[in-house]
DNA sequence: AGCACGCCGACT
DNA sequence: GTCGGCGTGCTC
């Protein structure tokens, strides 16, 4: 007897097991609610997900059925927007519910028992409305004034305050964003003392300064635990803390990378995706989900307001901001100018055209001038190479020999600092060999460069040079100039970034060479040049994106400099082309983006690329790759004679198109071989109805005989790159 | 996804 | 003789 309740749990879409598995219990248990379920041999965490109807019969017998053994009942049932954002997830995102819906509750959620659970539950505070009773915290918000708003961003504030959105909140950098979502925040909660605002930034490096930020603002208003952030650097019980304090409603304010779009929050009222155009908001293992595309949807669902923010914003989001006469969806709000002690213009664009210069010189004559001349004032400059390490190749001009990797179709880099040759996609490392393995030649030179050379070659360079303000008495005429790079490599270990970021704000730096990691969000008061070395090879990259990416590092490259009132006036951005006419750098040169994404539009548009069409990948991966080719173009021909005959889908197939199964830019790593099939069309709907009934079909297509080998594949919609 | 069962290579 | 590789199959 009892109830028959319908259960996820964590279990992929193309396993023989339904989307959702039928249990019993004695009485009937809300939809939402966490249970822990027997499945197979061991236990595992499950989420009612609706009342099964017993007399529906047929399907599963009724003595496979099994018990729920405990219920969460220390958890409040998830609700229902927060099951429908996961409902809708997994459909477009063409996942099981049940992967999405584990996914995105805290790890630790799985493997706690519910006495576990009642004790956690326990320490962490329950309700809002203590806070609120404790604070009255509409008066105290009052009392708190926030600064003042420049006309522009009152401006903003106002149309946010107005209209429903989304928003796309188009700000320089500088312009003062933070302000603006600080304020509308500050607004929301005066108001509605139950309302809780959700702030997204791409990387988890962005979180402890926003914390900050956040924290100082609202803690004294609401106490210290309103603001909590949500990412995967936090440790499970952190984490798990943190996500029950949204659920419960007492944390009113979470900050957080793209997971923090599935935190439960039920009376979410605002959501911030700033950087918007920032690639890392797309997943890419699990559900490749857009967290931004997402923080629309469930803006709509909750009747969230959702603010978009960049100085760069993808040109899906601008595209989608066209005026509403002309079909946009998102209100576009503009904030051109800086503000503040930052008010200063934007740092003059100086191209150096590398076609004028010694042919293998890594810093033109008149740049390395500029970043003397800074030294010696005792202002700082930085350096950008998307490229880690000292040389992306090792190579031998005698026989040929290449540093390639065993396990990957790529090379492996030259890393000088520990002198080791290293895959950077598979991980094998060994030790720079003293000889090419090949011939045995000693003479083995590096091909290309990457930071550690771009470092090793500046120390060089400025090695006469001396810094102003010498306070040691080892140093009479100053101190050498003083060279740091910050990349992936120098800030493995935890609080590595934070330690180096703040020499460079002590000044203890005065050219810092470093990869995009540096371009991103933090504020350095004395710099006044920034360069690219050698930003070229996006634009003509085989990446449809690539240019529009490279715009948007530049132009964030050129905010982190400048920002000194006092040193503004003779900021710089230079940039090493051998295409100085690019139209790209022409545009960068006027800092004009819409001119930039309006040409780029246009030609996506002619091309008929995204936004204009709407794209799905394919991936496999097998042993070999024609397994994972022949799996790919097997899908395809089955897709064409099985919907052919399934009724009204003729139309369907007509209007999507099926390209051909290719090998991926890098083939193999790790020794699999990876290869991918784009689907394409111009209608969204279209594309969405053809992968709802091409998953029956590539599940199929795996036991035919030619795909044996496969390991498996993955859909990914709206791919970011291909 | 887990977790079992099941059949072939190098080691206490 | 066992330990352990990952291929195949099952879980309401």
């Amino acid at each position: 007897m009892g109830v028959w309740l319908s259960v996820l749990v964590h279990t992929p879409a193309h396993a023989a097991l339904g989307p959702v598995l039928t249990y019993r219990y004695a009485t009937t248990l809300p939809v939402g609610t966490l249970v822990r379920v027997p499945l197979g041999k061991r236990e595992t965490l499950g989420l009612v997900w609706e009342e099964a109807e017993q007399d529906a019969t047929g399907e599963i017998d009724s003595d496979k059925v099994r018990d729920i053994a405990g219920v969460l009942d220390t958890v409040a049932p998830l609700g229902s927007a927060w099951r429908q954002l996961v409902r809708f997830a997994a459909q477009y995102y063409q996942r099981s519910p049940g992967e999405v819906a584990l996914a995105a509750l805290p790890p630790q959620l799985r493997d706690l028992s519910p006495q576990q659970m009642q004790r956690k539950s326990l320490r962490t505070p329950r309700l809002p409305l203590q806070i609120a009773a404790a604070k009255p915290a509409g008066e105290e918000l009052v009392r708190h004034d926030p600064p003042v708003l420049t006309p522009e961003q009152s401006a903003v504030v106002g149309q946010i305050a107005e209209a429903r959105g989304p928003f796309l909140l188009f700000g320089a950098t500088g312009s003062g964003k933070t302000e603006v979502y600080l304020h509308c925040v500050q607004t929301l909660l005066v108001r509605d003392p139950q309302a809780q605002a959700l702030i997204m930034v791409p990387e988890i490096n962005l979180t402890p300064q926003l914390e900050a930020r956040f924290r100082a603002r609202f803690a004294p208003l609401l106490g210290a635990h309103a603001v909590v952030s949500l990412h995967s650097g936090m440790t499970n019980p952190q984490r798990l803390s943190a996500w029950l304090a949204a659920h419960q409603g007492s944390a009113r304010i979470v900050l957080g990378t793209r997971l923090a779009v599935f935190a439960s929050m039920p009376h979410l009222k605002f959501i911030v995706v700033d950087e918007e155009h920032d690639p890392s908001y797309k997943s890419s293992e699990g559900a490749r989900y857009s967290a931004r595309d997402l923080a629309v949807y469930r803006g709509q669902l909750q009747d969230a307001k959702v603010v978009l923010g960049s100085a760069t914003p993808s040109l899906e989001s601008w595209h989608h901001s066209r005026p509403a006469q002309e079909g946009g969806r998102y209100l576009r709000l503009h904030m051109p100018a800086r503000v503040g002690a930052d008010a200063q213009p934007l740092p003059k664009v100086r191209l150096v055209d590398m076609n004028h210069q010694p042919r293998k010189a890594v810093f033109s004559l008149p740049l390395l001038q500029a970043i003397k001349d800074r030294v010696e004032r005792g202002e700082q400059s930085m350096v950008f190479l998307n490229r880690r390490g000292y040389a992306p190749v090792l190579h031998c001009a005698d026989c040929g020999w290449k540093s390639e990797c065993a396990h990957c179709s790529a090379f492996r880099v030259f890393h000088k600092a520990d002198r080791t040759l290293r895959c950077h996609h598979c991980g094998f490392t060994e030790r720079v060999p003293r000889a090419c393995p090949g011939c045995g030649n000693m003479d083995i030179a590096p091909l290309g460069r990457g930071t550690e050379q771009i470092e090793e070659q500046l120390d060089s360079l400025l090695a006469d040079i001396r810094r102003p303000h010498s306070t040691s008495e080892a140093f009479p005429d100053g101190e050498p100039a003083r060279v740091a790079r910050i990349d992936a490599d120098t800030t493995r270990l935890k609080g590595s970034l934070q330690a180096q970021l703040a020499a460079v704000h002590a000044g203890d730096v005065d050219v810092l060479v470093g990869t995009q990691m540096i371009a991103k969000g933090h504020d350095f008061r004395r710099i006044t040049l920034a360069a690219a070395v050698n930003p070229d090879g996006a634009l003509f990259s085989g990446d449809f994106r690539a240019p529009e990416r490279l715009f948007s590092l530049l132009m964030q490259a050129a905010g982190r400099a400048g920002r000194d009132a006092a040193l503004g006036g003779n900021s710089e951005v230079w940039i090493q082309t051998f295409q100085p006419a690019h139209p790209l750098y022409a545009a960068l040169k006027q800092y004009d983006y819409p001119s930039f994404a309006s040409s780029q539009l246009l030609e996506r548009e002619q091309a008929g690329m995204p936004p204009f069409s709407f794209q799905a990948l394919v991936r496999a991966e097998a042993r070999k790759q024609e397994t994972a080719q022949a799996f790919l173009a097997a899908a395809s021909a089955n897709a064409r004679s099985d919907m052919a005959a399934w009724e009204g889908w003729q139309e369907v197939l007509a209007q999507v198109t099926l390209y051909s199964a290719v090998p991926m830019a890098i083939a193999r790593v790790a020794n699999v071989e990876r290869a991918q099939m784009l689907v394409e069309s111009s209608s969204r709907g279209a594309l969405q109805r053809f992968l709802s009934g091409w998953y029956s079909i590539l599940h199929a297509t795996r036991s035919q005989p030619e795909c044996k080998g496969l390991l498996r594949w993955a859909i990914d919609v709206d791919p970011l790159a291909i």
